[in-house]
DNA sequence: TTGTATGCGTTATCAA
DNA sequence: TTGATAACGCATACAA
C-alpha cells in the first residue's frame, strides 16, 4: 500500500489538497478546467483517493453487511443477488457474513460490525428465538439500521421481508392430500426457529381441516449435515412409511431423492415429495420435483429498499414495514398421482 | 455510527488512550488487571475500536477482494467457501466483486482497489486474452498481490491455481468417443477465454487421436443468456445431430438437457451428454449427469494460501508458483451405451 | 474559485 | 507499566 496520497498529487499540480479532494466530489464549487487536469494527472499517476481514510472522516462506509447462514444455498444465493443490485446502484459495496447457522457467530458480527464497519445491515438470522437477542438492540443506540428477510427474529422491532411461509405450508401439504397422501411427513431444520414454525403450523392445519391425524413421529427433525440427515431420513422412511414428505428446506428434499433412490422408494408412486426450494433445475430431477418457490431476488431486492430507506432517511424515520412476498407452488412429477 | 471512541471510553477509566488501545492488541506490555479492567468497561460501554481509523493508521485493511464472473455458479462458490476458511482462520475478510464478464467491470474494480481498501485480491478472469492489462500491473507498484484462480491471463505473471483442464477435456472426449459417439459437438462460452481455449484443445486432440474429423460446426459458442443459449444448442442439434456433446461449462449442459428434454432427444440413446460441473446432484438429474469435476474448494484454498504468503512475505517474495490440481470425471447414465 | 487549518479515531514512538 | 503526542489520508469550515 505504498500509494501516492493527497499531499504529493497536490504537490504535483501545485494546488492545495483541498482542491484536490474537491474534484473527486462533484458536489462543491471547483472550476472546470483545474477539476480536468487533477483528474487526469490522477490517472497518470494512478490515485486513488483512500478509502479508509475518507470514511473515516465522513464518518460513513459505503458498505451494508449481509449476514446469511450460509452461499451454499440457491435461495440466499438469489436473494443476494438482488440485494447486490440496489447496493451497487447506490454506490455501496456488501460485505458478505456466513454464519453456517451458529449463533455465537452472529453475536459476534453483530459486536462486530458496532465499529462503523457497515452503514447497515440486512440479516437472515441463524439462531432461535428463545435465546437472547440484547446484542441487537444495541445497534439501534448506534444508528446502525437492520433489516430482516426470510428469517426474523419476532421480538426484535425491525423492518423485515419475508414470504408467505404459512399459506404456501398450507398449499403444499393440502396438495398433497389431494394427490392421495394421508401420511405425510413434515421434514425439517430448525423446528423452533421462527420460519421452521411457521412453515409446520400450515403443515398441521392443512391435516386438520382434510381431518388427518397430526402424528409427532411423522415431524422429522434434520441437521445441516447431509449425510447425518441421510441417515435420519432413511430410518425414518422405512419405519414410519410416509406417502408423502413436504421438505421445509431444500437440502432436505435432495436427501430424500437420494435416500429413495438408493432404497428404491419410488417417487412418486411410494412417495410424493415437495419442497420449499430455489431450485432452477428441479424440473430435470428425476423426477421433476414439486416446489415452493420462493420469489428471492425479489426479497433479497426489497430488503435492500428498506434499508437504504433507513440509512438515508435515518434510522428514526425507518419504516417498521413487514413485506410479504408470495411464493409459488409449482407441480410436478414428484407429486404426481 | 455515534459511536463511543476510546476517548471516552479512556476517559470513563481514567486512563489514557495508549493504555487502552494496548489493552485490544495483545502484543504490547500491559498490566493484566488494567487490561482486564478495560475490557470489562469496554463490554459495557459497547465499544468497539473503529475499523476505518484502525485500518488507516496500519495502512492495511484485513480484506482481500474477490473477483468472480458471478455467484449464482456451484464452482464458484465452492471455491469462495475454500477462500473464506483460510481468510476467517487469518482473521480476514472477504469482499466480493461480481463482474458478470464484463471487462470494463473487472477493470473498474482493479482500478478501486489501487485505494488500499484490500490486503490482496485473488480474481479469476472475466475478459478476453486479447485485451489490455495494463491495469494490472499497476497493482504490483502498489504492492497489491494478485492470485488468479481458473481463469487467467496468461500474460501477466502471478501466482495461480488452475485444474488439468487440457486433459481432463481429452479424457471426456475420449469417455464419449469409447461410448460410441461419432459426432461430438464441444459446448462453450468465450471460445477466447484461456480456459475455453485449453479445453477445447482436449477436445481437439482427442478427436485426433482417434481420428475422428474436427467439424467447424460442431463447435458450439454460447452465451451467458439461458434463453440465448436454448435457442442455439435447440438449432444446432437439430441441423447437425450430434450424438455426444460435451460442456465446457456446466449451464450448457443444463440448457442441453431442457433442450432434449423438450424437443425428445433421449439421454443417452440419441445424444451423450458430459459437462464441467460442480453440480452436487448431478447423480439426481434425469437422467444423472457425467460429470468432470473440479476441486472447486481445493483451488479457493490453495489460492488464498498463495495470497497470504505474498501479503506476508511481501510481494517481492511471491512465489509464482502455477498449481495444477486434479479433476475427476465421473461416470453417470447421460454418458451410458 | 482556491488555500489554510483542524479533526475524524486510532496506533506507534518516545519519554516518564 | 503508563502517558503525551504525532501521524495515518482525507474532507470540511472558514478565510482569502
Amino acid at each position: 500500500m505504498e500509494s501516492i496520497n493527497i499531499k504529493q498529487l497536490a504537490k504535483a499540480l501545485n494546488l492545495s489538497t483541498s482542491t484536490v479532494s474537491r474534484a473527486f466530489r462533484n458536489n462543491s464549487d471547483i472550476n472546470k478546467e483545474t477539476k480536468e487536469r487533477i483528474l487526469a494527472m490522477a490517472r497518470e499517476l494512478n490515485y486513488q483517493p483512500n478509502h479508509y481514510a475518507s470514511n473515516l472522516r465522513e464518518r460513513k462506509s459505503k458498505t451494508i453487511a449481509v449476514i446469511v447462514p450460509e452461499l451454499a444455498n440457491n435461495f440466499f444465493l438469489q436473494a443476494i443477488n438482488g440485494l447486490e443490485q440496489v447496493a451497487s446502484e447506490k454506490g455501496y459495496h456488501i460485505l458478505i457474513y456466513l454464519t453456517y447457522d451458529k449463533y455465537e457467530k452472529e453475536v459476534a458480527f453483530i459486536n462486530d460490525l458496532h465499529n462503523g464497519r457497515a452503514d447497515g445491515i440486512i440479516m437472515s438470522v441463524s439462531g432461535e428465538s428463545a435465546s437472547e437477542h440484547r446484542y441487537l438492540h444495541r445497534l439501534k443506540s448506534k444508528n446502525i439500521p437492520l433489516v430482516f428477510f426470510d428469517r426474523i427474529y419476532e421480538d426484535i422491532e425491525a423492518p423485515r421481508v419475508t414470504s408467505n411461509d404459512y399459506e404456501s405450508s398450507f398449499a403444499a401439504t393440502e396438495h398433497l392430500i389431494k394427490s392421495g397422501c394421508d401420511r405425510i411427513a413434515f421434514l425439517v431444520i430448525h423446528k423452533n426457529l421462527s420460519i421452521g414454525k411457521m412453515r409446520m403450523q400450515g403443515y398441521q392445519d392443512a391435516l386438520q381441516k382434510h381431518r388427518l391425524p397430526y402424528r409427532d413421529e411423522l415431524v422429522i427433525d434434520c441437521s445441516n449435515d447431509p449425510q447425518k440427515n441421510y441417515r435420519i431420513l432413511n430410518q425414518a422412511f422405512k419405519k414410519w412409511k410416509p406417502n408423502g414428505a413436504f421438505a421445509a428446506v431444500e437440502r432436505l428434499a435432495i436427501a430424500s431423492y437420494y435416500v429413495c433412490h438408493d432404497a428404491g422408494i419410488a417417487i412418486p408412486q411410494d412417495l410424493k415429495i415437495i419442497s420449499f426450494s430455489s431450485l432452477e433445475i428441479a424440473p430435470l430431477l428425476n423426477p421433476s420435483l414439486s416446489t415452493i418457490s420462493q420469489p428471492a431476488f425479489a426479497m433479497g431486492y426489497q430488503a435492500a429498499t428498506l434499508l437504504f430507506q433507513s440509512i438515508e432517511n435515518g434510522i428514526e424515520q425507518a419504516p417498521m414495514e413487514h413485506i410479504v412476498l408470495q411464493s409459488k407452488l409449482i407441480k410436478r412429477q414428484s407429486t404426481a398421482k
